[in-house]
DNA sequence: CAAATTTTAGAAAGGTTGTTTTAAAATGAA
DNA sequence: TTCATTTTAAAACAACCTTTCTAAAATTTG
């Protein structure tokens, strides 16, 4: 044992993880990651080996504080089509001045399907086994649901108005649920 | 007047256009378009001010020789529905080893709301003006489809099964087109 | 307290970035 | 043919990039 580490590894992450949301990998640059931590690249090298473990730890933590708490929060199990409609609306509380958007819809964008980290493939698999179970087994239907997630959070990264998304999700769920219901 | 262009502006545009859809506006280096254009940076820097400069004469030729042409082909004014369908199948028509995806899509990611090019609300618009008219005038519907389609394109970037996909576009349109009738 | 170990800050490194400059080659107009 | 203009290729540029190194500070264990 020796000396211990003098920051909050939650804290650095979830600043850094923000950073990347913002700006994407490859633009942000490790002076960023300093600026946004209060680190400097020493300490952040250390702990996390290079610019793509930081970017790994940060992921990680978006998946476990903000994609699996947010499940939890709106769409936890036996919420049913209900519980998906609440989380599909959640993806809109974002700032008004620049929203973020997701890291792993940004992520599965920005990399592509060559060379793209892990945990893009985890976090659309997350997601994709939450909506079949929320849809009572019903495999394609969470596959759609899949696209108009990823497709509703690219219009929110891109700035479309806030109100205009949240009246079009209502009434999407509205006429999926009817149509459920006739089945 | 004086020495004309050696080089093919629209080959030399279309080449420079699946690089910047390959790897990003950041992630793509001068050296990149260089060595995709056959063009050394000099004429590159001449004939397109800079970097900037060249992204929107590529995301141009995009939108007219990608986005519209691709309107015109599978989704002609009065193709209706089917038209649509027609049009998000044709999403998966790329190469197999790495899907380019769409400009639009991978723009309004990359570079959010704030410093986007006007291209992204452009294309974005393109499209709901397209939808909203197949729809005979559904904007609410209209807005639906153009996240579903983002998503899509999403996830085609992030290297999905091009035949679940398929089968997924073509489920749901079955259903919409059901929808549609019972109206 | 002393030894061992780790973190930290800051400087340094070497490579790459986007861009500009240079000079030669090529063209059309006079 | 000469002049003016433009394109081209290549070199040069400063700024920034990610990463490594250095040495001092801090902590636990023996």
């Amino acid at each position: 044992m020796a000396r211990p580490r003098m920051f909050d590894p939650d804290a650095v992450l979830t600043d850094v993880m923000n950073v990347f949301r913002r700006k994407g990998f490859a633009a942000c640059s490790v002076r960023d990651l300093e600026l946004a931590s209060g680190l400097t690249s020493g300490s952040l090298y250390n702990a996390y080996d290079d610019k793509r473990g930081l970017f790994q730890a940060a992921s990680d933590q978006y998946l476990n504080t903000v994609v699996r708490q947010r499940i939890r929060t709106f769409a936890p199990r036996g919420s049913g089509i209900e519980g998906l409609r609440a989380l599909f609306l959640s993806t809109l509380n974002e700032p008004a001045e620049e929203a973020f958007g997701c890291l792993i819809t940004n992520s599965a964008v920005e990399f592509g399907q060559v060379g793209a980290p892990d945990f893009v493939a985890q976090g659309l698999e997350t997601l994709r086994v939450v909506f079949v179970d929320r849809l009572d087994g019903d495999d394609a239907g969470a596959d759609a649901l899949l696209a108009f997630y990823q497709g509703i959070l690219v219009l929110v990264r891109a700035g479309h108005d806030k109100s205009a998304l949240e009246r079009m999700i209502s009434r999407f769920f509205e006429t999926f649920t009817q149509a459920m219901k006739k089945e």
